[in-house]
DNA sequence: AATGAATGAGCTTTCATTCAT
DNA sequence: AATGAATGAAAGCTCATTCAT
């Protein structure tokens, strides 16, 4: 896995190996920065403790990076480069309108469910007032393609008569989303007050077709 | 209880800090308190900023709350006490089932818009992974009223045969939760990426009606 | 076990039997506040430590005993006043010299093995280089009564031509002390270091021998 | 490895703090620290009143030493290796055992009343029961060399029939290493008491010839 | 005589960041 | 391009003590 060559200054590539790919480092140090952001906070996340577990040290952090902030940043446009990948990956156009939005509340349930961390990062996000995601290019040009994707189906559903025709699509996404979305980033408070494991795989399972009934059943009715 | 006019020296009476009313302080500072861990978090949260905008010092704090995490711990308290308190006050057993609960969900939807703090701190706390509302006996013991009430209405409700019967509290709790939360909760990112300003009151309005509509709409279908 | 009678002030005394003896009251912040500074040293030593293992409030600490050097100084007193008290009770004029002297020395050894916390104390204070002791006159009028005894015994064990005759008593006492204090004061350093249990019975009655032969033929030889 | 001509501005050269001597640094904080120390003990010990008397700032203190407790158990580690460098370093072999063992006393009443702050750190540390020092691998790896050379002496006496056959070398330095550190350890309680100024230069030859004697005597009797 | 409530001053420690090569 | 050493500023917290009756 020698990476040495896809650097421009070959100088001393061949005479001693460099220790470090930059490219490798750079995802090394994000990788842990995301877990450290996304089970402290912004605040509650220590530099010191991402460089700790990290092939680098601090100092790497703030030559890459330039800041915490900046770290932060660069973590939270990859949760979202993630997400988006994805999302624009589904391809829902072949089935019916009825069973495109069913996988698509199964989708976004199941990646909510699978990704905790983005969750966290989001909520985090929030409590910042999303002056970080509204500060990057990056996020804000990222293709939101779930509201077109959710647009056809709707479209399609209508133009069959099995879909009522007063809903916008960011509505319903805003409908998707709240459930799988709330379901973990409030599991821990809600698991605690009304002494439920929303982890639990028959209550995910419960869940994961009332959100489908609920939405279908929404859509249906005129 | 005035008892400025008590003091000797009244120059200054209103802008002195009025001694000798302990529970007067207490609030003071959870009320300042709260302001500033629902801004910046438990750990972005300043116990000099807190103390400077309350009429005491930050010794007072220590002395009355004894660490910044007992004071947040008390800030928790009071905002789920609030909300618990008014839940328990709703009287819905007169109204017909489908107005009780269409009622519910905009007491909870009408809170949650009006509380974004409250919002805010459940978040924080589940970033914390509610490791103090855990610990917080006082919380632990808060009874649980909204899902007695719930169940109270979709007993009837099904007595009547207006509502299907295989639908548990907890889970439509979490249905008109999840929604009025979200919306609050994660109102930055989502009007970001989405450019909607969830907090535009014609938009209220129509989300206010489409949560109201989509429970009531899963609860009649059998 | 009424102590109100004791006090002058009979006013109320028989109205409400008083919660607490002035007098009970001092000995036992004293034996609390003795515990805490041998324990912890003046530095270390916390008022609000003693103040809570007592059965009054911290505030009485400073109504009786004025700071907490003032409890630190009345400690010191009472640790100094039972030694003396007891050493001035020996009786060891009856006793021939040799026996006198190993006596004394038994005294000595077993009175500091007994009281680890007067070493502690004692060890303490000299940190302090005896301001405290320095500056009380209770401690400093105690009467040194062993030096007086010591000298008894000199003296008789001289005129019976069994002792050397340039011993000084004082010289005699660092003597006989500094083993048995030592044995003690620095029972953890030693302890460690040379790994050795100097509270261990075996030891300890080999030690108390080895003094006493040590001192003795000392005395002995011309 | 003067740098200080390395610098540009040269003006104030001398009076500014030389950088870049990590060594240096440590050094100068840690004979600071040890005053401190053992001036005030553990708890008494002011990191700012260290930092104030050394070249660098506070901060440095936590980046070499940690903490506080750190920096004082690297005084400690300091002050014990001091003095085993030089008991290494006797060499007792070449006097015969009588000779040998008066020195060894000399070397160890001089070296304690050279060295108050040494027997002050020790006194410090037995008030805090040795744990630090039980928790220093650097201490407790110590070699003990005293017991061995205290071995070797008596091993040589007893061969030529002139020290008593039952004496452990333990117990031998315990002996010669009480009357040595009380001397210094209580000086100011037994000078106070005993109205005895133990550091004057007369007194202290009296009682060297004191435990030199006391010791030999001891061992020679049978 | 006795005490509950309050507190100023200062403590140890942490944190993100930059210096200097 | 890469980095080991250093750090200013401020954070959370504690302590002996006094206020006010």
């Amino acid at each position: 896995m020698s990476m040495a060559e896809e650097k421009g200054h070959t100088e001393k590539a061949l005479a001693a190996p460099r220790k470090n790919d930059p490219e490798r480092t750079k995802q090394d140090i994000l990788a842990v920065a995301t877990e450290e952001f996304a089970t402290h906070g912004l605040s509650g996340a220590r530099v010191d403790a991402i460089a700790e577990r990290t092939r680098t040290t601090k100092r790497m952090i703030y030559y890459y990076f330039g800041s915490k902030e900046g770290l932060y940043i660069a973590v939270l446009e990859k949760a979202y480069g993630d997400i988006r990948a994805i999302e624009s990956d589904l391809h829902l156009e072949d089935l019916d309108p009825e069973q495109a939005i069913r996988r698509l509340v199964e989708f976004t349930f199941d990646y909510e469910e699978a990704n905790p961390n983005f969750i966290r990062l989001v909520s985090i996000e929030n409590i910042h007032r999303a002056e970080h995601l509204a500060g990057s290019d990056k996020i804000r040009n990222l293709n939101v393609t779930v509201i077109d994707t959710i647009a056809g189906i709707l479209e399609r559903g209508r133009k069959q008569g099995v879909f009522r025709t007063d809903v916008e699509p960011v509505d319903l996404h805003l409908l998707i989303s709240s459930f799988c979305f709330f379901r973990v980033s409030n599991r821990h408070t809600f698991g605690t007050i009304f002494r439920q494991d929303l982890g639990a795989p028959e209550i995910r399972e419960k869940h994961k077709r009332m959100i489908g009934d609920t939405v279908v059943r929404y859509l249906k009715g005129d």
